[in-house]
DNA sequence: CCCCAGCCATGCCTTTCAAGTATATCTCAG
DNA sequence: CTGAGATATACTTGAAAGGCATGGCTGGGG
């Protein structure tokens, strides 16, 4: 049996008649009337009643019709599962992502692939940075948005930048660092300071060693902070000051002040990382959605 | 695209080779290749990534390979759909039936018929020999199982008789003629009668008529019962006695006594009926289930 | 280091079978 | 009774599936 011959029974089916069938097929009414007893004697069942008026359905035409459809409409839908696939509009894609770093570009990625893709389901996974760039050598993850790591750690992955954002001094409204136009990395030394945790947030450590390095001291720390809500928290509550990117911004809506650094420490650079030598069609299209993302906010 | 070319896919996808394929499914190793490029070809996407120590599926060649297997299992299903049906091993029977002559032979033929056609759902439709004929004829019924009917209304149908059982007198077990051997016709005469509503039962009443038509006499009317167990309880109640099939044990299990009348009416007969022009598979193996129950029965 | 084994692709020929043409048969309608 | 319209049958044609021979590539073993 073959598609062609419930092609060729769908019709006579619907129609109820193999001439009909023949002409609306564009074949000749005996070669239709052939394939029809083929497909009958391969069955071993009669599926028309013949007289010389016409045909009819039996039972079993009846309902070898109506499964015959759907072999057929599933055949058509396997094929465009197929082309969606290398579209890449089909699967899933799982996703790293640090949380506060992307808090602005990760809404916005999303809300632009589902665009493009809406049959794609995004996993997100909240993960630290080593978690990330493992995950992407083990296949757990097919791209992560994240601060950037380090060079070593980034062997055998693609990164690429996306955005930075200038570090600040976050404070709280009542703060009498809150009016200053910028604040000098001497005169953090006098505040205690809230950091995100060593361990988790490995870049963010390093940063600061840099950032206080050169002055040869370090301000006292008043917390360590496992997310940026409870950073944000800790520094609203005045337990202390904290240095962040300006993208906490997006999380904290006027509970913290930011101020300028003097002089201007290193950007973070936030971006997306992923594993070159297994980029699904999917994958490669949601890393174009990143790239168009950073044309259209530069 | 063609069956042929699912079934060839999905071998060459389940052991990743297209020779090791091509072996397996009897066709040279270049007959394969070519039906698999076809396949591409069509439907405009790489499903194969080749190198030259073998072949790897893409992303949508998986996808495109689940899909096809269920295809091809569809098809097969199908055809084996169509089989079933032409056996009478599918879809819906409806099935009339008057429940109180029927209360032996029914359970007996649906308990026959689940053993050969487990799969055909029986609808049972509690209907009056009116409602049976009229419901053969437009085709809300396929078989009926009933008392015969009058010749005329029959005109269209196929009847055949299946059991007759004799006519009766049931008494309460406390009534006087519970322990006469059997009961002449005119000692009904000193009774109440219980009968049978003449509206819905109208075979039941002309048999009354026919019975006691030569006597001149008829008993007094002491209930009309719609139903063979409000009868029964009429008769146990003692509001009277009724004349009723020996079938009528299986409904009442003690609470009533049967005596044979004397002379032996005309029994009843119990048979099935069905449309000779529109018998589905189905239907013709329920009436041969309902033929062998006649043997085995005699 | 080279060669062979194993894989897939290509080219050409053969065979198969679906499609087309012509025609037969049947039935209903006019 | 005949013509229109339905399906079936017989025979021919042609496209495409299949087979065979062969070529290019790669990785492993001698």
């Amino acid at each position: 049996m073959e598609l062609r011959h419930l092609r060729y029974f769908t019709a006579v089916a619907e129609l109820a008649s193999v001439s009909h069938a023949a002409r609306k097929l564009r074949v000749a009414q005996p070669a239709l009337s052939r394939q029809i007893r083929d497909l009958e004697a391969e069955i071993g069942v009669p599926l028309l009643e013949r007289n010389s008026r016409g045909v009819k359905l039996t039972e079993a035409g009846r309902a070898f019709a109506r499964e015959a459809r759907e072999v057929l409409s599933k055949a058509e839908a396997a094929m465009e599962l197929a082309r969606a696939t290398a579209r890449g509009e089909t699967g899933v894609l799982h996703l790293g992502y640090a949380p506060s770093p992307t808090a602005e570009l990760l809404p916005r990625a999303l809300h632009a692939f589902q665009n493009e893709a809406p049959n794609v389901r995004i996993e997100l996974h909240d993960n630290s940075t080593e978690e990330m760039v493992d995950g992407l050598r083990d296949g757990r993850l097919q791209i992560a948005m994240l601060v950037r790591p380090t060079q070593e750690s980034l062997r055998g992955l693609v990164y690429e930048s996306l955005l930075t954002y200038p570090m600040c001094v976050a404070v709280s409204p009542k703060h009498p660092l809150a009016r200053s136009a910028r604040v000098g990395l001497k005169r953090i030394l006098q505040e205690k300071l809230i950091v995100y945790s060593k361990d988790q947030y490995h870049e963010y450590d390093e940063q600061l060693q840099r950032l206080f390095g050169p002055l040869g001291s370090f301000p006292e720390i008043a917390a360590e902070c496992d997310s940026g809500s409870s950073l944000i928290a800790a520094v609203e509550s005045m337990r202390g000051v904290a240095i962040v990117p300006s993208v906490i911004r997006c999380l904290a809506s006027g509970r913290i002040r930011l101020r300028p650094l003097h002089p201007f420490p290193a950007p973070l650079e936030v971006g997306f990382a992923y594993l070159a030598t297994s980029t699904t069609p999917r994958c490669s299209r949601f890393i174009e959605v990143l790239r168009q993302l950073k044309t259209t906010t530069a």
